[in-house]
RNA sequence: CGGGGCGUAGCGCAGCCUGGUAGCGCAUCUGCUUUGGGAGCAGAGGGUCGGAGGUUCGAAUCCUCUCGCCCCGACCA
């Protein structure tokens, strides 16, 4: 992509209405724009990222065996009186009235619509276990939206529904949701560690949060630092092997860690050693929670058991915050010039930052850089407008490229580009099918250094 | 919802107290010069001063109402 083709409207001075790193800097890298309260537009820099993000949550969902699906925004508000959550929801959901004068609402979300759609279609325990889940926005009109897409009112958010006959299976389905997790997380290039949550009435190891550490986070989080080491990396993952999933959940949730609302100073210091306490901060990024039969049962959420009589189904909910999520990893991931994307989810492979636009050799060199990226599969920003070298490379710098080749007269002559880390700031010269071969192999991609 | 603050050019702000018909920096456009870390000079365009009422010869400025946004708190993926 050329820039000079592109709409990326950088700000050079910070807006006045964002407090935290990542608002700041998705408003100065015009990857968002306010429309309203928690409401924001997404740019087409912005629109990559939550795309990358989304694709990638996809990916591992469908990874583990469970279904894809897409439920309206828009939600009829009988199934919420038949849920009796219409009364408890309260003013945080946004109420709307249609011209018949039906009560309609915008979804914060689908519990009683996925039950809906259950009861509608499935009757045998043959037809489980059972996950479905989408990726929609939903809308919660909270008292006080904050942080930009961090806790916007409008936000995009996976959320995934298991149905399982007994609470056993609907355990497995929690396992199966919490290494899924892990692996989504780890491809996002963020440390995110399931705490034990609040479980509520119900008791039990039935619920985690997955918080990603920042400073900005709204949550306390006291944690083991032993679980910041843990890594998936490439081991192979049996979606189908409950003992595997259970050893993985264990092997994460043994090391203490817990949010203030759950957390016990006893445990904690009996638990962990003292040079390996952690008091931090850190931002939710997803929740994973069995509830039994709390909708099944108002809702006749039933299938017919082995032995014919209907049972309520065990259901669970799995949510990820997808658009929260690009601002937690610009919180996880940024310095004082700008943001620093991990390469999973970065808008652009590679930034070419072209010096001496105009200049035949420069010209030429650059736009091979790009299509030989092309070439193996990699997007690049192509900076090929006519400004100085420190507007463009301010630029890069901003929008955080994790890489960098920049092609200037001097280095041309003999034969060179430059390639740079954003992450460390490391440069070396070295002929262009190098830089392109480096680049490609930071993302995994085979390249043939031409002689 | 309680407490506080702010709405003036695309962005950041001054002007308001003490009314006299709108200004600065950045950005944008034109030209020339510059050219490896947010350039220099010259010129240009762009504003119903959030909105509505009121006071006044005259309102960005004073008064009333209203809308929006931000911050602290309770709340929250």
């Amino acid at each position: 992509m050329r820039l000079s083709r592109y709409f990326l409207p950088v700000l050079k001075e910070n807006p006045s209405e964002a407090q935290v790193a990542s608002h700041r800097l998705m408003l100065r890298a015009g990857m968002i724009k306010q429309q309203a309260a928690g409401i924001y537009s997404w740019l087409p820099l912005g629109w990559r990222v939550l795309r990358n993000v989304e694709r990638i949550v996809h990916e591992e969902q469908q990874r583990a065996g469970h279904l894809p699906v897409l439920m309206p925004t828009i939600q009829p508000g009988e199934l919420w009186q038949e849920s009796g959550r219409d009364n408890s929801y309260g003013p945080e959901m946004l109420r709307i009235t249609d011209r018949q004068g039906r009560k309609m609402l915008y979804g914060p979300t689908n519990e009683e619509m996925i039950t809906d759609i259950f009861r509608a279609h499935a009757s045998s325990y043959k037809e489980l276990p059972l996950t479905l889940y989408h990726i929609q926005w939903k809308f919660r009109d909270e008292i006080r939206p904050r942080f930009g897409v961090m806790r916007g009112r409008e936000f995009l958010m996976k959320d995934g529904y298991t149905f399982d006959l007994t609470r056993e299976d609907a355990m497995i389905a929690y396992d199966r949701h919490m290494v899924a997790y892990l692996r989504t997380y780890e491809r996002m290039g963020l440390t995110a560690i399931p705490m034990r949550a609040d479980s509520g009435p119900i008791g039990g190891d039935d619920t985690h949060e997955f918080l990603v550490l920042a400073e900005t986070g709204e949550s306390e989080v006291m944690y083991d630092s032993a679980v910041t080491d843990l890594r998936l990396g490439d081991r192979r993952v049996d979606y189908d092997d409950a003992a595997q999933l259970r050893a993985i959940c264990e092997e994460w949730t043994r090391p203490y860690a817990r949010t203030d609302e759950t957390h016990d100073v006893a445990t904690f210091e009996r638990q962990v050693p003292e040079a390996r306490r952690r008091l931090s901060r850190g931002i939710e990024v997803g929740q994973i929670f069995y509830f039994g039969t709390k909708y099944s049962e108002p809702m006749g959420a039933t299938v017919q058991g082995p032995d014919g009589k209907p049972v309520p189904v065990h259901m669970g909910s799995h949510g990820i915050g997808v658009s929260r999520l690009v601002g937690a990893i610009i919180e996880a991931s940024h310095d004082d010039k700008g943001i620093v994307w991990p390469e999973g989810v970065t808008p652009f492979h590679c930034g070419i930052v072209n010096l001496r636009a105009g200049d035949g050799a420069c010209d030429a060199a650059a736009a091979a850089l790009e299509e030989g990226l092309a070439a193996l599969g990699l997007e690049a920003l192509h900076d090929d407008r006519d400004e100085r070298a420190g507007t463009k490379f301010a630029t890069m710098d901003l929008i955080g490229l994790p890489w960098r080749i920049t092609v200037g007269p001097r280095g041309i002559k003999g034969g060179v580009v430059e390639l740079t880390s954003r992450r460390t700031g490391e440069s070396e010269e070295l002929p262009p099918a190098e830089a392109l071969a480096k680049v490609a192999a930071a993302y995994g991609v085979r390249a043939v250094v031409e002689g």
